[in-house]
RNA sequence: GCUGUUGUAGCUCAGGGGUAGAGCACUUCCUUGGUAAGGAAGAGGUCGUGAGUUCAAUUCUCAUCAACAGCUCCA
């Protein structure tokens, strides 16, 4: 009997007869993980537990704790997800039923049957008394033509379509109880690890994403080992959705929408106002800092402005419509972004070698045609402020400079209490070249630099081909925020081509002309929509430095109101925003109303503390912290309330 | 942009072919209260907009606008 080495992830290694299975590898190693194990990796491709194993190979077991043990658990669920359907709804056709970030979806065709809650719920029941059957998923490898003439048979054109687009000899079927799909896999050893299921939405989408094909009905569900998981899971989705900034903005009175103002179209109320100013001012201070120039650009430029970018051409027709001059025929567009504004400060007067790099940077608000259906809250708006700077730079300066972007958007997050973050480097689809401009040797060039600076910063980064600009290869920064949902926010990106549409240059130590390379950053992304994450980073709480009201002073009564706003002023005299509570309500009141709009110090004043010259202190959250006198908590508040440096 | 759902007071929502209701917020009065909602009275809406059906539409139908969810998109 031959044998088989097995390299385990630790660097060490085992024999087992050859054809043995993940499972049984997993025995060996403890019964425990046999126990957990729901997939496996054998030589970097992912397979069923169940699968023999025939060379050797290097292996790593998956459990629920990684991310492709996850998959086949939701992938699995999926199928279980579709046995249910066909148990419940004879003839019902599938298409494609993946594992997604957050359990997994199934699209499938239930002709004209409504689908809605109830049916959710007996779906749903009918999933838990399946998984609890604990049928164990059987792969099966199958011809092109037997794969054909099964779902011929079944009546779905769907798989059908799906099998016409794989190649004979790769195709096969996973069966669990009475159910058969075509699948790839890889799926857990059994239904019964499946404890606790929950369907969540239904929702329509286009067959293969394309609008022109039919609408299929999507079923979302979540599913998990144990019951308190799928609890806990719940509870934070109950708890995303009070802190969603849509909801927050409104009651916190940080920003607002009108219908007649236009969709997409973010109004900013004085509190918002406040919050925003103040990151404002934090940026500012810290590109100060780094080197960078204030510049100030109209939002409007000549269309002929962006046909030289290459931008009208790209996206000319999904933008706002040129805006007319009543006598002289001109065009103008509202501006999409403002590096060809910063080209032409550029190009203001010849530039050396010995002045570069330049640093352009502009709160610039640009606005785009988003469609309809994409706006959402901040996040997602047709009028922003972007963070916006450009770096004109030698080419010897590239790297150097996008190493101190990735040091300030480190910064930046690090300050506001953003403390998990990952990267991406956005490459393009090399097979779609006819999506960007500029020559390949420009952006091998680009992709390569961002690479390094973004090693030699030790981030841990995936590459993503198709995610570039049109102009250059990216450096996108993903933040994780406190209920651990991710968020892409700044940006970096390396452009050739740019500076060469409108002819930027600098006159060499040589004493030629080189074409500068830009550098496009910004590390909010836009000012909306990182106001927007972070209203659900910190669900409302901002740090002190930022919090619109810091300070509410609250009278016991009508009779402390002299001194209330005595305390008040002193305090505003110290830059410290806050009001005096003086309404006719009682001091439990206004406690509560404070509590409720997240003000950080409450400082209650009654007739002792109009005696002794002090403020009660309450903060928000935490409670009465005691008396203080009034200089003393002044001191103490400024400590706390300086922005971060 | 596509599909679906929704649109009633500032907010959250109930109602329903015969021109509307609650709680909170708001105003006034009473109350002067020590760490998360004191009491009473009052004011506030041509039921998103336009058209159609009907003796009669806020309610039914259609269109349109917007919000929400999903899809597609994101310089």
């Amino acid at each position: 009997m031959s044998v088989v080495k097995i390299s385990l992830p630790d660097g060490s290694s085992k024999e087992f007869p050859k054809g043995v299975k993940g499972i049984e590898i997993a025995n060996s190693i403890s019964e425990g993980l046999a126990r957990n194990a729901l997939s496996i990796e054998v030589n970097g491709e992912i397979w069923d537990l169940d699968r023999s194993i025939d060379s050797d190979a290097a292996i790593k077991i998956f459990t629920w704790k990684d991310k492709e043990g996850k998959y086949a658990f939701w992938h699995s669920s999926a199928h279980v997800m579709a046995e249910a359907l066909e148990a419940l709804y004879p003839g019902v056709k599938f298409g494609i039923g993946p594992p997604i970030e957050n359990g997994f979806y199934y699209d499938v065709d239930l002709g004209d049957r409504p689908f809605g809650e109830e049916e959710l719920q007996a779906v749903e029941k009918k999933m838990i008394e399946l998984a609890r059957q604990g049928n164990t998923f059987t792969r099966k490898a199958v011809s092109k033509a037997d794969a054909l003439s099964y779902f011929k048979e079944k009546g779905d054109e769907y798989k059908l379509e799906l099998i016409d687009g794989l190649e004979d000899g790769s195709i096969t079927f996973y069966e669990q109880g009475n159910f058969t799909d075509l699948c790839r896999g890889p799926h857990v050893p059994t239904t019964g690890v499946i404890k606790a299921v929950k369907l969540l939405s239904v929702a329509g989408a286009y067959w293969r994403g394309d609008e022109k094909n039919k609408m299929l009905t999507r079923i979302y569900g979540i599913t998990f080992p144990k019951q308190k998981e799928l609890e806990e899971y719940l509870t934070l989705l109950e708890e995303a959705k009070k802190r969603d900034h849509r909801k927050l903005g409104r009651e916190l009175e940080l920003f607002a929408f009108s219908e007649k103002v236009g969709m997409g179209l973010p109004l900013w109320l004085p509190k918002g106002t406040i919050l925003r100013e103040r990151l404002e001012q934090f940026m500012r201070k810290a590109q100060v800092k780094a080197g960078y120039d204030p510049v100030v650009t109209p939002h409007i430029g000549s269309k002929q402005l962006y046909v030289t970018s290459g931008h009208y051409e790209k996206y000319g027709k999904d933008s706002f419509q040129p805006i007319h001059t009543p006598d002289e025929s001109e065009e103008f567009l509202l501006k999409p972004m403002n590096c060809p504004h910063h080209c032409e400060i550029y190009k203001t007067k010849p530039r050396s070698y010995k002045d570069l790099p330049i640093r352009y940077a502009e709160f610039g608000t640009v606005y785009r045609y988003e469609q309809s259906g994409e706006l959402h809250g901040l996040t997602r708006v047709r009028g922003f402020t972007q963070d916006d700077a450009h770096i004109f730079c030698r080419p010897d300066q590239v790297k150097e400079e996008f190493i101190k972007v990735i040091d300030l958007v480190f910064h930046v997050f690090k300050s506001l209490g953003f403390e998990n973050y990952t990267a991406q480097v956005s490459l393009r689809d090399p097979a779609n070249k006819e999506k960007y401009i500029g020559e390949d040797q420009l952006w091998d060039r680009a992709e390569r630099e961002i690479q390094e600076a973004a090693d030699e910063r030790k981030l841990v980064t995936v590459a993503v081909k198709g995610e570039a600009a049109f102009y250059g290869p990216k450096l996108d920064f993903m933040v994780k925020d406190a209920l651990g949902r991710n968020w892409q926010l700044g940006t970096i990106q390396v452009d050739y081509q740019l500076p060469q549409r409108f002819e930027l240059e600098y006159t060499g130590s040589d004493n030629q002309k080189h074409t500068p390379v830009m550098i496009h950053r910004a590390p909010f992304g836009s000012l909306e929509r990182f106001v927007a994450i972070l209203i659900e980073h910190c669900a409302g709480n901002f740090p002190l430095w930022l919090s619109p009201d810091q300070i509410a002073v609250l009278p016991i009564s009508e009779r402390f109101n002299d001194y209330a706003h005595e305390v008040i002023e002193k305090l505003k005299n110290k830059d410290i925003r806050g009001f005096a509570d003086d309404r006719d309500e009682k001091i439990g009141r206004k406690i509560r109303d404070a509590e409720v709009k997240k003000v950080p110090f409450m400082l209650i004043v009654g007739e002792k503390e109009v005696a002794e010259r002090k403020v009660s202190v309450r903060r928000h959250g935490s409670g009465d912290q005691g008396a203080m006198d009034l200089e003393e908590f002044a001191i103490h508040f400024e400590q706390e309330s300086k922005p971060p440096q």
